[in-house]
RNA sequence: CGGGACGUGGCGCAGUCUGGGAGCGCACCGGCUUUGGGAGCCGGGGGUCGCGAGUUCGAAUCUCGCCGUCCCGACCA
């Protein structure tokens, strides 16, 4: 019956990024706003950055940080406090010069990102060594100006978290920058997204504009590019300087904080679709679904199935299951079962009357397609442990693929070649401003530096360092 | 912002070259038959042909301008 039939989405070898967009229509996850570069976001992938707030919500109170909200409109001398700050944002401010029907007198920006505005509350917060660290985090919108933009990837307005901190040691800032990439970032990313990211430095041309240093969490999607997941600054003390953010130390003398900032987006929601998306559409990690099992009636007479369905999705919910019920039965099977797998729910129970008669339900894992029957009296015992082998086999999947798709190499020029597919890991020390140059011609980056075994560079001498290498979303 | 392609019901497209009925598939609504992988038949509803000028008796079709989308390059979460 299938056969013959148009595929669903355009297959992700024919067309990677039309399969993208498919995925976003028919999974309903988001559609074009109407000022270019802006983006709705549709309850069922709403729901999702929910369970992704929450998630890293939860790693960041854990480590300390408070949340916080500062304004969306930052006065523009803001921005001009900073150097670099200004020059690397200035192209992509959104800028209100009218209110209330009157030219302002001083032109108030969009927030792009809120270091400028709450820079100059830490300075008002922060008198004593006592005060520090200061650790903040705000959930908000932000829009940055975009040329190119593409859904969840790029929007030119976009929800995210930023994280600002002050501390009285450089040590202590880099220690906290450093603790929020992996305890937090890393650590979301690998056990609840299940995208093994790679940990890593940015090279200088690559920085956030203001920082010292940019730690970045880097993945590989679908297609062999790479997509930064979340980064975590040391701004050093370029921005408590600009905003005089300063302390008495124990020794009563006037010291100037080290500060940081982190963040990640609903970029995240791209890299979750472009990870472990498949040409039936979205595959979403059990530990993140908001939807984590759906019960499909198959179909009923009576309403004797959809009686035992809706226990079963009670007794799911009882063992701590995220179960939902579809029990529009005037649908026909395969389409729901179809429109479910665009969703990328990871567990589909079908139940009918000839499972009831047997006394069991057919479980289908979205993951590998598998089907199994399990008794009903087992299902909600066995449910948990079922989610986790799909969670563990999504990580051990995108993993595999990852390293089958990163080359190590010793010449730029294969460096060059390799990325047209992947990942390519080459001596930073080859990596000469020509040989930049060169790579990005084959419109190719360094994604991060790394010690040779993946770990953050540290204080490693720079000649061991690698360059992971690729093409980048 | 440079190069390319494309804008026709919600989605995907034909029609444009060679001007003159706005059509097709899917989706949607109603009815009947169905229901273990995208249902079938019958009957319906829905479109300023991206927007604006121009040429013409007449423009989806030709001309110009603008906007948007997608791809490829320069920047970012």
């Amino acid at each position: 019956m299938a056969a013959g039939r148009a595929p669903i989405l355009t297959p992700r070898g024919d067309d990677f990024p039309r399969w993208y967009q498919d995925v976003l229509n028919k999974a309903e996850l988001a559609d074009n706003g109407p000022v270019r570069g802006t983006m709705v976001i549709r309850p069922y992938a709403y729901a999702i950055w929910e369970r992704m707030v929450a998630e890293v919500d939860a790693r960041i109170k854990a480590a300390g940080a408070e949340n916080a909200y500062f304004p969306l409109f930052i006065p523009e001398s803001y921005f001009q406090r900073e150097a670099e700050h200004v020059e690397g944002f200035s192209p992509e401010l959104a800028v209100v010069t009218v209110g209330g029907g009157k030219e302002l007198e001083e032109p108030v920006v969009v927030r792009p990102t809120s270091e400028t505005v709450i820079g100059e509350y830490m300075a008002k917060w922060v008198q004593s060594y006592r005060d520090l660290p200061l650790l903040l985090n705000q959930w908000a919108n932000v829009v940055r100006w975009e040329l190119r933009p593409r859904v969840f990837l790029r929007t030119s307005e976009f929800l995210w978290q930023e994280g600002h901190t002050a501390h009285a040691t450089e040590d202590d800032a880099r220690e906290y920058a450093e603790h929020i990439l992996h305890s937090v970032y890393r650590d979301f990313m690998v056990e609840v997204l299940a995208i093994p990211v790679l940990v890593g430095a940015k090279i200088a041309q690559e920085r956030f504009a203001g920082a010292t240093n940019t730690l970045t969490c880097e993945a590989m999607m679908g297609d062999g590019k790479a997509l930064q997941m979340g980064t975590s600054h040391e701004l050093g003390q370029n921005f408590a300087r600009a905003f005089d953010v300063g302390f008495l130390d124990e020794h009563g003398e006037q010291r100037i904080c080290w500060t940081t900032s982190w963040g990640v987006s609903t970029r995240m929601m791209g890299g979750l679709i472009m990870a472990h998306g498949d040409d039936a559409g979205l595959r979403v990690p059990p530990r993140l679904a908001a939807v984590q099992a759906v019960v499909l009636v198959v179909r009923d007479e009576d309403g004797s199935v959809t009686a035992a369905a809706g226990e079963l999705v009670d007794s799911l919910g009882r063992a701590g299951v995220r179960a939902r019920l579809d029990a529009r039965v005037e649908t026909g099977f395969g389409r729901r079962a179809t429109e479910w797998e665009l969703k990328g729910v990871p567990l589909r129970i079908e139940v009918g009357p000839r499972d009831l008669a047997e006394g069991q339900v057919v479980v289908a894992r979205r993951d590998d397609g598998a089907k199994v029957p399990v008794p009903v009296a087992e299902l909600a015992a066995r449910a948990p442990g079922l989610l986790e082998e799909v969670q563990a086999a999504m990580l051990a999947d995108a993993t595999e693929r990852r390293d089958a798709l990163t080359t190590v190499v010793d010449s730029v020029e294969e460096a060059a070649e390799v990325s047209a597919t992947g990942f390519a890991v080459l001596p930073w020390r080859l990596l000469d401003d020509a040989a930049i140059d060169l790579l990005g011609r084959s419109a190719v980056t360094v994604r991060c530096l790394q010690t040779p075994d993946g770990e953050l560079p540290g204080g490693a001498p720079a000649d061991e360092l690698v360059a992971v290498c690729a093409r980048s979303y």
